[in-house]
Order: C-alpha cells, then structure tokens, then sequence
RNA sequence: GGGCUCAUAGCUCAGUUGGCUAGAGCACCUGCUUUACACGCAGGGGGUCCUAGGUUCGAGUCCUAGUGGGCCCACCA
C-alpha cells in the first residue's frame, strides 16, 4: 500500500544518510503508519476513508446495517408501481415468536428474498410480508419450561395472567427476530407486518369460524382426541407422532357368561379391559360363528358384554377375536358407534384410572395399571401367552409421552367439503408444485382426511367465540365477547369454552389475513399470493389447509405457485437438533462470512426439497465471491473512476468488448430464464462464473493492455444487477460508493439489466485467443518455459492482437519470422510457433503423442456414429449436423496434432 | 404396511422433454511477491455416473428388479 511504497523508498535511501532529511520523513510516515494501523483496528472506515474509497477486502459487517437502514429509509421495501401488470407478492412463512431464527428459515427467505428482489428489479409491483406466529402450542411449551425452572407451574396462575405473561415474553422474541431478519437481508415491508394474534387476524379467524358455523361445517363433539396427559391438551391427528415400539401381545381368556368355555383376546394395551364393552369377531370367521351373540364376563370387572360381529376385525391376526373399549380406540370408538355400545371412560386427562373402573385400580397411572391388571390375570389364570410384539404408537411430538385416546367434547372441522373443492383445484393445476410430486402427495391427504379438531387446551391462543348454557349443555351459541367469563342471553346464562383455536386454525387463513381480506388494494392487488415457500415438513399442516381455507373463504386459491426446499441437515447428513447440539445458528455465520455469503452458500446447489447439509466451504466460496465482486470493483474504480460510470451505453472498440457484452448478454438471458423457473442454484452458478471468469479473468486481464472505460463500468453495472437478488449487500456496498452522490436511487429498486445488443458471431475473435493463450500457457507450464517469444509468417489475425496475445499469455515478443523451427501451435487455425530449441520442444512430443491418441479417439466414435445407417435415419438433423460440425473440427484439429507430431519425430 | 426421494471425482453437489468426448466448488499436485483480489493468479491429475437386466441408432438421463441412505403417511387390536 501507499504507507508502506514509501517506506520502502525512503527506507533504502536513509540507509546511508543517518539523521538526515529523508530520514525524519521515513520517521514520520513511519509512525503516521503506526497510526492509521492502530485506528484501523479501532475504527476501519476512517483508515479507508484516508487512503482509499474502497478498502481491499470486503467486510460486511462494517456495511450491511447501513445498508439495510437505507432500504428502509428511502422507502424501497414497499411496493411501487401500483395498479400495473404482473403484481409479485409472497408471505413469509411466520416464524414461531419464542425462539430465534434457525438455518431453515435462513433459507426459506434467501429463496424468498431473491424472487422477490428479481421481481422488483423486473420493475413489478412487488410485496414481501413479514410475520410472527403466536405459534400456539409450541410457544406454551417453551414457556412452561421457562416457568418450571423458576418453580412454578401452570396451575399457579389464572387464564389471563398467563396470557399476559406469555405476551410479554413473545414481544421480546419477537424484536429479536426483526433484527434477525434485517441482518439476513430481507426486502420484506415491515409497515406490513403481522403477528398472528393481531386484532386483524383474530377478527378473520372468527368471521371464518362464524362461516363455518353457519354452514354447518364445525361441530361439537364428544369424540376421540389424540391427548397428551402430561401438557393436558388435545392434538389433530398430524401433530401426532408415530413410533416402532416393540412391546408385547398379551393372549388373554375372557370366560363366557353362559360358563360353556372362553374366548382369547390378544391385546397390546391389557389396562383398557377395564373399560371393554364387548368382544368382537369377523362375521365369516368360523371359528367363533357360535360365540357371536353370547356374552361374555368381563374379568376384573363385574360387567357382561356381548361377543359382537364387524368387518373390522382381521381373521389372521392375533386370535381373530377382539376387545372393543370404546373410549380409549378409536377404531372400537367406530365399532360402538355402529353396534350402540355404550363407552366408558377408564383413564382420565392426567392419565389415571378413573372411578368407572374397579376400585383396586383407581388412581393408578397407565403403567401401574398395566402391571397390576396382569398380576391380576396371571392370579385367575386367564393369562394364557404373552408374545414379543412391534407396533406402532401415537407420542406427544414434544415431550414424547404416550398419547391416549380419549373422549372428549371438542369442536371440530367437517373436512370433507372444504377437501373436495381442493382437490378439484389441485386436480385442475390451478397450483403449480416445485417440485412437481407435491401436488400428488397434497392430493392423497385431501382424498383421506379426517375432521380436524380444532380445540387446544391451553391459555395462549385465540380463545374460540363459543359459549355454552350453564342449563343446557347441548345449547351452544357463537358470540364474541371472548373477555367475558359468561354473558347472559335472553335471561339465558351462558359460559365462555375455555379453550383455544389451534394455530394452524388462524395460520391457515394467512395469505389472505395479511392481505387484508375482505376489502383492501393489497388483497386486490397481491391476492393470490405469487409464491408459497416452505419447507416439506408442513406440507398437509399448513399448506393444504391455506388452499382449502383459501378456497373457502375467498373462492380462490391462495397462492399461483408451491415451491417446498429441502431441509438444512447438519454437515454429516443427520438432522439439526438442539438436543444433539449440533445446530449452526445463522447470526454467527453472518458475523463471520456476512449475510450475502451466508445466502449464497446456502442456497448453492439446492434444488427443491431435497436435504443437503450444511456445508462451510460453500459459505466461504460465496464469501469469496463477494470479495471478488469487491476487488473488480476497486480495479474499475482505480481504472475508470467514480464519476458518472453507470447508466451509459457502453461502446465497443476492440473484441474483448464485443466479446464481453455477448457473454453478458448470454448470461442475463440464461440467469433471467433460471429465475423465472425458481433454479436458485443454477442462476447463482452461472452468476459465480460470469464474474469469476468471464468478466475478472479475461476481460479484465484484458482491459489491463487495452481498457475501455465505458464497456468496464457496463460490465460492472450489469454483473451488480444480476448479483444483487443473491448478494443484496456487497453490490449495493458498491452501488452506493461507486455511483456519486446519493441522489441516484438504491441499486435495490433499480432496473433489471436490459439485453443488450450484441451479436455472438463478434465474440468469435476473442475466443480465438483465448483458445491461443491457453495453449501457449499450457506448453509453458508443460516445459517450465518463461518469457518465449511467439513467431508467425505475417498472420493477420495475430498481428492485429499481438499486444493481447503477448500480455495474456506472458510472452516476451511477437514477431514475423520465416523460419519455422520451434513448436508450432494446433489449437488454432493460425500459423504461429513458439519459438522455443528443438531440445527442449522434443520434451513436448510425448504431450503431442498423447492428444494425438486422444484425438484420434474421438475422431474414430465421430465417424462410426455417422457410419452408423440407424443413427442417421433415427436421429434429428439438428443432432446429426453437430455430430458432422465436431467431425470436421476434430479432424482438423487431429491432422494439426499430428503434422506436428510428425515434424518433431522426423528431426 | 403404503408412498416419496436420493445414490455421479477424496468431500459437497450440478447435469429439466435421452444426443456427454460427464461438469462445478472445495480438497490435492506444480509453478507464481504478474501493484483489483493469497478470500489471489496460471497450469494439472482425478469418475466401470450403486448393482443386475431391459427399451433405443444412442442411457448418467427412460423401464423393471435389487442394495444402501433419508423423508412422509397409516387405526392394525
């Protein structure tokens, strides 16, 4: 650096002049460096601001909250041009308001943001909304645990002050992950924002709710819900979570009333005999044709329950004969309802054995009535076999205890309407799926779904607008005073249902929620939403349930387009988990590398719902990118300066321009193209490319013999553009120093990079020597050659690019010359040669040996694919002209390799 | 039990209606104090595209079966 130049010259001098003159000059730089060193340490801008405009690397941290606070300063996060065609908008997928934000939401709204920010370039009125989700459930369990390291519990506190409680603690989360969010780089709206318990979603909820309940599709029921007895709250099916146990059969005999023998019932859970209300069997199994009609009595209890028939029943497994307990299964809960069996309730919400069973078990958990009750069997005798057994069974997805099935009223969804008219819209692809197997797999859980419930027993939620006659517990009325604990109706009194809507209930009206539903411009304008972008594990939860909601409430789907990610597993492939400890948080990450390499690299190589793991390296290659993006700018700022670069049309002079402006216009077309198809990985790859090589390695190694400022500073402007979707910061770094003063718009709101005109057939001579220098570099690296000279008899061509050729390839002269003794080159079609002694050229000849074969190689498959009469019947003509074009040039080149080859073996 | 998905260089992965003489980054090897960048420059090596069949002029790409990872769904007592 300029510091250290000086030092230098003035170094050597002063060595022989002690005290002089130039001596007190090298002190005083000496120490100026010392320090600028010390406050570069402390406070790198004015070390910067010093010397240079742009400092050597990149460090984003020093940027990206400037940056962002610019967005939002001049406005640029809010749609603009309004009313037009070809609105874009996308909701973010709210995060869960108890926690910070992990490296899945990481790439749900890098995916997110670079749609979004191409669309906007793409000059679209263009939407992103932020969210928090009150999430529920999950947020009760993290603030449950919270409570109990403080020694407390649920029970300590009232309905409301739990609420509150839980209220205060979101608000903190939630402050916690907007600026997550900033720092990631999110050109979301923030006036926009939603929280799922805003009175806006709320007032949606229960309008729907209202709907709903006039059209007869919620009801109340007692039915079978899946219930976790240690968080004492209910579950829809699909939050259940589904094991491989291997646990035991147990064969045990249930004596007939009539005492003419017994029948075996085979059993997994021996505790439920206690709340058997019948035997079941197959209709056509013969074994039992006489047992069905008969009773049995029940042991352990005093009961007599009938031997039934049902289809249900598996002749080949276990004894073919069946327990029916009602209360505690839901497939004998389907059984009692076609047979009237009565039901009866035998474990509680806690988990304990109820007063309706015997006395000796009352008050016993699960497990200790299980034990007790076959102690009890094996003491009658009407134990007769216990078999090993592996099954499946339902855990709590939080805290993995066993779900019971128990009855309970609860009000729930009649799902069947609302999936029908899904399907249809799925059938008709008013959706499209990235990728496409989602749209079937949605398809198959709407054909099979089941009533949803609805009912959460917990405090912090949206309490459902539900009271009951405290006369008439059949009589229920909607109403939306949920403050009041009862309200009195026509000299009726009526009590509040202390349960809350399941989050997936509110979350599931989102996209219209947060558009605004029923009147506002934004639902005009951005309903449906463009895109949905989640990721797989909530595909049925809440996907499905967006589009049958939509579908109901506004009679549109709500969204053009799914696209499902794959999930961030950690770097050996296994799943990110808090519990194994090998969770990567994104903030440190972006501490690290900045929040564009971050996105890069996670997106990098991605295609839609597949896992990949997490992977440091391709951090860092985007990180470099960055950096590399940085560095071409302080070149073309060196070269071309600041003033005025952008916004010009570039003029052309010399091949390399032409060239350059084809490869721009390629890669703006295949990267625009890449976009549109939502191939994040694909477009970022070319971009990676379009930088690194084409525009850093040849052009502007190129543009150091021959510069022409005005194709620079275009090349550059492009390449910000089309990087910026993929990395927002670093080239709106350098838009913001490059560009003058700040009364140019952001490079954020600017245009997408029109194509430019540029003809391919132009870009041919650059390629030529580009094809020259690589094999000049080759043979020089080949032979441990350094500044040879190249020769040739008067070509055109060379001569014209002598300086090009001669600075790219490091050689030392280009010259005419009429003898032709060194080694000639075979990749062009130009006559030129290195100029390099027979000696040294003769250690080349085994490397001409080589291409030779392996030219010939390719010429023989060439020719035999030609010869081949089914290939060129069957083949396309485009196919078969190629193949002839690569013939010819192979040839070409084989009989360049091997005139050469037989010059040097001849000498 | 049903369904989906993945298997390509040492590692992580691209490779979209079959046309491939199979690519990228990292890692590796050889040279570079070439003043935009060592988060760099130049050059290089490295692959029976999981296995076995099949369809085709042609298969990494399509079909069948198998092997091994991952995921989802399911009420099997």
């Amino acid at each position: 650096m300029q510091v250290d130049h000086l030092i230098q010259k003035i170094g050597k001098r002063g060595k022989y002049r002690r005290f002089s003159y130039e001596t007190l000059v090298f002190f005083c730089f000496f120490l100026l460096d010392i320090v600028t060193g010390v406050l570069a340490i402390y406070y790198q801008g004015w070390y910067d601001l010093f010397w240079m405009k742009l400092p050597k690397t990149y460090e984003p941290t020093k940027y990206e909250n400037d940056i962002y606070a610019l967005w939002e300063r001049t406005n640029s996060l809010k749609p603009k041009n309004r009313g037009g065609e070809g609105s874009y908008s996308i909701v973010i997928p709210p995060p869960n308001a108890n926690a910070g934000l992990h490296m899945g939401q990481e790439l749900t709204v890098a995916l997110e943001d670079i749609a979004i920010r191409y669309h906007r370039m793409k000059g679209q009125a263009t939407l992103l909304v932020p969210g928090a989700d009150h999430a529920g459930f999950e947020t009760w369990v993290v603030y449950e645990k919270m409570l109990n390291k403080q020694g407390k519990t649920r029970f300590d506190f009232s309905r409301e002050e739990l609420y509150s409680q839980v209220w205060d603690f979101v608000q903190k989360n939630k402050t916690n992950f907007e600026i997550q969010l900033r720092a990631m780089g999110v050109s979301c709206d923030w006036s926009r924002f939603t929280f799922t318990l805003d009175d806006k979603v709320v007032k949606t909820a229960y309008s729907s709710f209202k709907k709903m309940w006039d059209d007869k599709l919620i009801y109340r029921g007692e039915r079978l819900v899946n219930f976790c007895t240690f968080h004492g709250t209910s579950f829809s099916d699909i939050e259940v979570i589904h094991k491989e146990i291997s646990g035991h059969l147990w064969h045990i005999k249930y004596p007939l009333t009539d005492g003419s023998g017994s029948i075996v019932v085979a059993t997994t859970r021996p505790e439920t005999i206690l709340g058997d209300t019948a035997v079941a069997v197959n209709p056509a199994d013969k074994r039992y044709k006489n047992f069905v009609g008969k009773t049995i009595k029940l042991p352990l209890t005093n009961r007599e329950i009938p031997i039934i028939a049902d289809d249900f029943v598996d002749q080949k497994f276990g004894t073919g004969a069946v327990k029916v307990t009602p209360a505690h299964d839901p497939n004998d809960f389907d059984i009692a309802a076609r047979h009237d069996l009565p039901m009866i309730t035998v474990i509680s919400h806690e988990g304990n054995i109820t007063s309706q069973a015997p006395e000796a078990y009352r008050g016993l958990s699960v497990a200790k009535a299980r034990k007790a009750v076959l102690k009890d069997l094996e003491s009658l005798n009407l134990l007769e076999k216990t078999t090993q057994h592996k099954h499946s069974v339902g855990h709590c997805y939080k805290c993995d205890t066993i779900i019971q099935p128990l009855l309970r009223d609860q009000w729930f969804v009649n799902m069947k309407p609302l999936a029908e008219v899904a399907i249809k819209a799925l059938n008709d692809k008013k959706i499209a799926f990235l990728p496409s197997v989602k749209r079937q797999q949605c398809i198959e859980y709407l054909r099979n779904i089941r009533d949803w419930n609805i009912s959460r027993q917990i405090a912090w939620g949206i309490p459902i607008p539900a009271f009951q006659n405290i006369d008439q517990p059949d009589d229920w009325i909607y109403d939306e005073r949920v403050g009041e604990e009862t309200i009195e109706l026509s000299g009726k009194t009526y009590r509040r249902d202390p349960d809350v809507f399941d989050t997936w209930f509110s979350s599931g009206q989102w996209p219209f929620v947060t558009m605004g539903y029923p009147d506002s411009l934004d639902f005009d304008e951005f309903y449906p939403l463009s895109l949905m972008e989640t990721g797989g594990e909530i595909l049925y939860q809440w996907v499905c349930r967006m589009i049958m909601l939509g579908l109901y409430i506004t009679g549109e789907v709500p969204f053009d387009k799914v696209y499902i990610h794959g999930y961030v597993m950690a770097s050996d492939g296994s799943k990110m988990s808090k519990s194994v400890g090998n969770v990567v948080d994104p903030m440190p990450v972006i501490q690290q590398y900045g929040s564009d390499a971050l996105r890069m690299g996670i997106i990098a190589g991605r295609s839609p719902a597949v896992n990949r793991g997490y992977d440091v390296r391709k951090i860092e290659d985007a990180r470099n990118f960055c950096n590399k993006l940085w560095n071409v700018a302080r070149f073309i700022e060196d070269k071309a300066g600041t003033k005025a670069m952008f916004g010009q049309k570039p003029v052309p002079k010399n091949s390399a321009d032409r060239w350059l402006l084809s490869r721009l216009q390629q890669s703006n077309r295949q990267i625009s193209k890449f976009l549109d198809d939502y191939r994040f990985a694909e477009a970022y790859e070319l971009l990676y490319h379009l930088l690194w090589d084409d525009f850093a390695d040849w052009y502007i190694e190129a543009s150091k013999i021959q510069a022409n400022d005005s194709v620079l500073a275009y090349g550059l402007e492009t390449i910000l553009k089309l990087a910026h979707p993929f990395a927002p910061f670093v080239t709106e770094a350098i838009w913001q120093t490059m560009n003058g003063a700040g009364d140019k718009e952001p490079l954020i709101v600017s245009n997408w990079p029109a194509e430019t005109a540029a003809k391919y057939a132009e870009a041919r001579e650059f390629e030529e020597i580009k094809t020259i220098v690589e094999e000049i570099r080759f043979i020089c690296a080949n032979l441990k050659l350094k500044n040879v000279s190249l020769f040739h008899s008067g070509d055109e061509f060379i001569a014209r690019n002598a300086d090009l050729i001669k600075n790219l390839a490091k050689l030392d002269k280009i010259q005419i010359s009429q003898k032709e003794d060194g080694l000639r080159l075979t990749s062009s079609s130009r006559v030129c040669w290195l100029d390099v002694d027979q000696q040294k050229a003769q250690e080349f000849v085994r490397q001409l040996e080589t291409k030779q074969i392996q030219q010939g190689i390719v010429v023989k498959m060439l020719k035999d694919r030609l010869k081949n009469k089914a290939y060129v019947q069957n083949a396309p003509a485009k196919v078969i002209d190629q193949t002839k074009r690569q013939l010819a040039d192979a040839q070409a080149l084989y009989q360049k390799i091997a005139n050469e080859h037989k010059r040097f073996r001849s000498k």
